[in-house]
DNA sequence: ATGTCTGCAAAAAATTTGCAGTCCC
DNA sequence: GGGACTGCAAATTTTTTGCAGACAT
């Protein structure tokens, strides 16, 4: 349950962005509040989630309540929102890119039986602990994803 | 510096697979070896590495001396190969599918500053290190990606 | 000749680009 | 009205599918 870190706002926003408050949201981090951008966010930040840019063009374009949009711009916006900082495009495997609410420093579990995905604290690598590695390298960021299924190995 | 943990045809396999040990080395993964795939393979395990579905193409079909191939036949290949257990897929990140030469269980340091990859021994994931998970789950795959720069950061 | 398998052209899906139309000043 | 920006059609790139031909009985 971790929140977008942002300090003022807190009403606005939880874990996710109140509707009301998108526009200001989007405003914050320099995303000028088209209705395109709103409806995407809307969607996007309704709560803690990963969803692909799939997904979102359809609950958009199923909504009633929000502006339809195009593929294209789907894609734009949510580049938009990863340069801005706002969302996080996590390669969960090969065949699922999906973008992520949660943009602090976190780590992924996966379930592989029924699809779940859960974000865990960030685990502290220690360049020291790898053998044969030139210690000057700073490290700039660590992706982890752990798949797990629920039954025992048959 | 690993091997491709092939027990048997210590000379043709070592840290790749040399051209003539190739058909032998996919019949022994039940992979019938056509001219197309053996030229695909040729390029592939030619060292251990990580190339993309991309360069593949591009270096079979630069190469005189091996059969010409078409890009579907390329990505169905590649994914054959997977499959058969001699070639794994990883999501470098979002924009970057890379097909690694490198079987075993392992990571990857990525360096931004100049591209390199560098495998590395598999970390040790302890699912009772991880607050609040249901600790019935059993680990079925760990992907790491540590990203690293030269320089400190300014 | 018949059933299985291969390679690839064509189709589909994913992503990017270029530009017509808007929005500010 | 002019520079900057937006959204999307069209172009491009990536990946998948379907099927004509090859191959092994």
């Amino acid at each position: 349950m971790q929140s977008l870190n942002d300090q003022d706002e807190k009403s606005a926003v939880g874990t996710a962005v109140s509707c009301s408050g998108i526009e200001a949201f989007l405003a914050k981090h320099k995303i000028k509040p088209t209705r395109q951008r709103v409806a995407i966010a809307t969607h996007m930040f309704e709560k803690e989630q990963h969803l692909s840019a799939d997904t979102i063009l359809e609950r958009v374009n199923n909504d009633a309540g929000t502006t339809s949009v195009s593929k294209a711009t789907v894609y734009n916006t949510l580049k938009l929102f990863v340069k801005q900082g706002i969302l996080k495009e996590v390669a969960l495997d090969p065949q699922r890119i999906l973008f992520d609410t949660n943009v602090s420093d976190h780590h992924h579990v996966l379930n592989l039986d029924n699809g779940d995905i859960r974000d865990i604290e960030p685990v502290k690598i220690n360049l020291q602990d790898i053998e044969g590695i030139n210690q000057n390298l700073n490290v700039s960021g660590v992706d982890l994803i752990i798949r797990v299924r629920d039954s025992e190995p048959d």
